[in-house]
DNA sequence: TCTGGGGTCCTAGGACCC
DNA sequence: TCTGGGGTCCTAGGACCC
C-alpha cells in the first residue's frame, strides 16, 4: 500500500517569538529594538529573551543575579513578568489561529499546533506566511511557523524558522540535510537525560536518530523515545488533542521574597496557596480527592542544612471547599514543619480532581455541599468582580513579609489592558 | 541578598491477593 | 528448616515539556 504526498499529514506548529518580551514591547515602544528580558516570578530567573539579548550571551534559565553584570554592561531592559497581561495577549493569537483551521491543539501559552493536511503541498508554504501577517497584523504578536508531516518534525521546522529568521519552514524533501544539523538534545521530547544517553552512543545529530534501531531504542528508552524516533521519519505517533480536556492536579506554589522560618509565616502561605488553587478548582468545576502540602529550603543554599518534605491527604468526600481544604493543609503541614530551618518555598497540590457534578453518595453530602456551595460562590463572585483576594480568611495574613519580588514590574494590568483601543483591521 | 511555576506521562517496585 | 508464582493495582519519583 502507498499512499499519495497529497493523503499526507501535515501540521503546523506556531510559536510567539520571545512571547513574554513581545508581550511588553506591544506597550513599550521605547525597547522595541534594544535587549530585553522578563524575570520569573520572584525576580529569579530569565524566563524570555529578546534576539538583543540572546546576542549578548544571556542564556534561558540564568538566574538574574548571575547576568547582572552583563544587564548593565548592556543597558538590557528588565522586567517583571505579567501573568495576565500574557495570558490576555495568548487568547488573542489562538482566537486568531482558530480561523485558519478548526483542528487546533493549543499547547502552551505561546504555542499551538494546526493541522494544515487540508492545503496542498504546493500552497502550504504560502498559507504559513499569511498565518504569521495576520497574527503580527491582529495582535502585535510576531511568530514562526514549521510545518511538516508530524508534530516532532514540525517543532524542528519550528526550531529552524526561528534560527534562520525565515519565518516559514516547510520540512519535506529537504528533511534529511536539515536533521543532520540539528542537535539530537533540541529535538523535542529529548531533554537532559536521553541526549546525555545518545551522545554517549554516537546519536549526535536527529538524522542518526531517526536511523537509529527499533530494538535498541525500545530497550535503551521507553515508549516515548520510541515514538519520537517514528515521528522523525514522518511516521505520525502523537495525535493532535483538539479536545480541551480538564486538567488532572492543580499545584499553586511560590518561593518567598525573604527567607521564612516560623511556622506562622508558612501558615499564611499555605492558606493563600490553598485558597488560590480551591477557587481555580471551582472555576472548572472540579472536586479534589486529595491535598499534598510541600516546603522546602534552598536547594542552592550551601551553607545552610537542606530540609524537603511533604505530606499528602485522602479526603473522605471529594471536595472543593477553600475552609476545608485550608483546614487540611494546615493540619499537614504541622506534621512537616520542623523548627530551625530557613524556608525558601512552600506550595500545595490537589490531585485525583473530578468533576464536580458527579458526586459521590454521602448521606449528610447534600446538605453540607449545598451550603458550602453557596458560600463559595458567593467568595468567588466577590474576588472576581474587586479583585482576587478581596474576601480571604485571616489565616491567610495581611502584612505578608514573604510575598514575591516584582520589582521591575510593567504595572500593565489586564483593566488598563482592556480599556485600549482595539487596532482595526 | 539573589536560582520560577505548573503541568503530563511513564515505570519500577511494593502491597496485596489467590 | 526452608523459602512459589503470577496477577493486579497503586504510588513515588523521574523525565520531559513550556
Amino acid at each position: 500500500m502507498s499512499f499519495t504526498n497529497s493523503s499526507k499529514k501535515k501540521v503546523a506548529l506556531i510559536d510567539c517569538n520571545s512571547f513574554y518580551v513581545s508581550c511588553e514591547r506591544l506597550f513599550n515602544p521605547k525597547i522595541q529594538n534594544v535587549p530585553v528580558v522578563v524575570l520569573s516570578n520572584n525576580d529569579g530567573c530569565v524566563i524570555s529573551r529578546s534576539v538583543e539579548a540572546k546576542k549578548i550571551g544571556i542564556k534561558m534559565g540564568e538566574p538574574y543575579f548571575k547576568v547582572k553584570d552583563l544587564v548593565k554592561k548592556n543597558n538590557v531592559q528588565i522586567f517583571s513578568s505579567n501573568y495576565s497581561l500574557y495570558g490576555d495577549l495568548s487568547r488573542r493569537v489562538m482566537k486568531v489561529l482558530k480561523g485558519f483551521s478548526n483542528k487546533i491543539e493549543i499547547y502552551s501559552i505561546d504555542e499551538a499546533f494546526l493541522d494544515l493536511s487540508y492545503i496542498k503541498d504546493d500552497d502550504v508554504e504560502e498559507y504559513g506566511k499569511k498565518i504569521r501577517d495576520r497574527v503580527l497584523k491582529w495582535t502585535g504578536i510576531p511568530t514562526s511557523v514549521g510545518i511538516s508531516s508530524t508534530k516532532t518534525l514540525s517543532k524542528v521546522a519550528n526550531h529552524i524558522a526561528k534560527k534562520n529568521k525565515a519565518g516559514v519552514i516547510f520540512l519535506k524533501e529537504n528533511v534529511d540535510d536539515m536533521l543532520k544539523d540539528f542537535d539530537v538534545g533540541d529535538v523535542w521530547g529529548v531533554g537532559k537525560q536521553l541526549s546525555k544517553l545518545y551522545k554517549k552512543n554516537g546519536v549526535d545529530n536527529a538524522y542518526k536518530l531517526k536511523n537509529i534501531s527499533n530494538t535498541w531504542v525500545k530497550k535503551s528508552t521507553n515508549v516515548l523515545g520510541a515514538k519520537t524516533v517514528m515521528e522523525l521519519r514522518g511516521v505520525p505517533c502523537i495525535d493532535l488533542e483538539t479536545q480541551e480536556t480538564k486538567r488532572k492536579s492543580c499545584c499553586v506554589s511560590r518561593s518567598f521574597g525573604k527567607k521564612v522560618t516560623s511556622i506562622e509565616k508558612l501558615r499564611e502561605s499555605i492558606t493563600t496557596h490553598c485558597l488560590n488553587a480551591a477557587e481555580k478548582i471551582r472555576t472548572d468545576k472540579q472536586t479534589t480527592k486529595a491535598i499534598t502540602v510541600f516546603i522546602r529550603t534552598s536547594p542552592f543554599d550551601k551553607n545552610r542544612k537542606y530540609y524537603s518534605n511533604s505530606i499528602t491527604i485522602d479526603l473522605p468526600i471529594a471536595t472543593s471547599n477553600s475552609l476545608e481544604l485550608v483546614k487540611e493543609s494546615i493540619n499537614g503541614l504541622k506534621k512537616i514543619y520542623k523548627y530551625g530551618y530557613f524556608y525558601q518555598k512552600a506550595g500545595i497540590i490537589l490531585s485525583k480532581l473530578d468533576d464536580s457534578s458527579e458526586k459521590e453518595f454521602n448521606l449528610l453530602a447534600p446538605i453540607m455541599e449545598d451550603r458550602s456551595h453557596t458560600l463559595m460562590k458567593a467568595i468567588d463572585f466577590t474576588n472576581a468582580k474587586y479583585g482576587r483576594n478581596a474576601i480571604s480568611i485571616a489565616q491567610a495574613g495581611i502584612n505578608n513579609t514573604w510575598k514575591m519580588r516584582r520589582k521591575y514590574s510593567s504595572k500593565i494590568d489586564t483593566a488598563s489592558f482592556d480599556s485600549l483601543p482595539k487596532i482595526s483591521v
